[in-house]
DNA sequence: TTGTCATATCAATATGCATTGATATATAAT
DNA sequence: ATTATATATCAATGCATATTGATATGACAA
């Protein structure tokens, strides 16, 4: 059960990552979940912060929502953004094991 | 000097980690690296264990190579590649402190 | 030198995706 | 009710890139 034997759950493991870092792979998006570290973040603050259009940081909130890396909660008008710790964490614990831990031999 | 800010040399640096992100958000390429974990491997090795077409190993191993995350060994007919086992640190130490650590304001 | 094997490159295609502009929805304010 | 504000969605565009097929290069073998 290798992350390079097609069918394993070692390669699931190994696309399941590579959608993740498809997903923060962007420089946006990186400096979404860069302003959303410290606390939670309304959508207009974002846009502020990352000088682009609001359609577009809707559409980047949007892919990392669906990556249930960032979680909405509605107030108002105003949308906030928070990281889904968890799931960051989950991530971050995977990158490990598969990029850095776990030297096999095929 | 945060990462989300433009022109930081913080900024640089996602801009950096963004782009090794990028090279490594690819299945064949995760799992070409996974390969080179424990030891060199040559081209044809890699292309069997991966079972897709020798160009397109070819054309993944020039992006991995071209982003200095592997390293070529010309062996009569054949090429070996190894991790640049520095790199990939450099990188992975990158990534933890943009993603995981140095929670900062804005 | 002719052929075979390992690898790289080139051209073409097709799909994905970031970006932009326009529009929709929903909430709050007047 | 009307208007303004915050956010989301839709359509279009253009560019990047994964994949495929064909060809080139370069080393070894016969």
């Amino acid at each position: 059960m290798k992350c390079c034997d097609q069918g394993s759950t070692e390669n699931e493991k190994l696309i399941d990552l590579a959608s993740y870092l498809k997903v923060i792979s962007d420089t946006n998006r990186l400096r979404i979940l860069c302003l959303l570290k410290k606390q939670e973040r309304c959508v207009c603050l974002i846009q502020a912060k990352l000088g682009i259009s609001q359609n577009l940081v809707s559409h980047h909130l949007k892919i990392l929502k669906d990556a249930k890396l960032v979680v909405p909660r509605s107030q108002g008008k105003w949308t906030h953004y928070r990281l889904n710790e968890e799931k960051m964490a989950y991530y971050s614990n995977l990158y490990k094991q598969i990029i850095i831990g776990g030297k096999h031999a095929d």
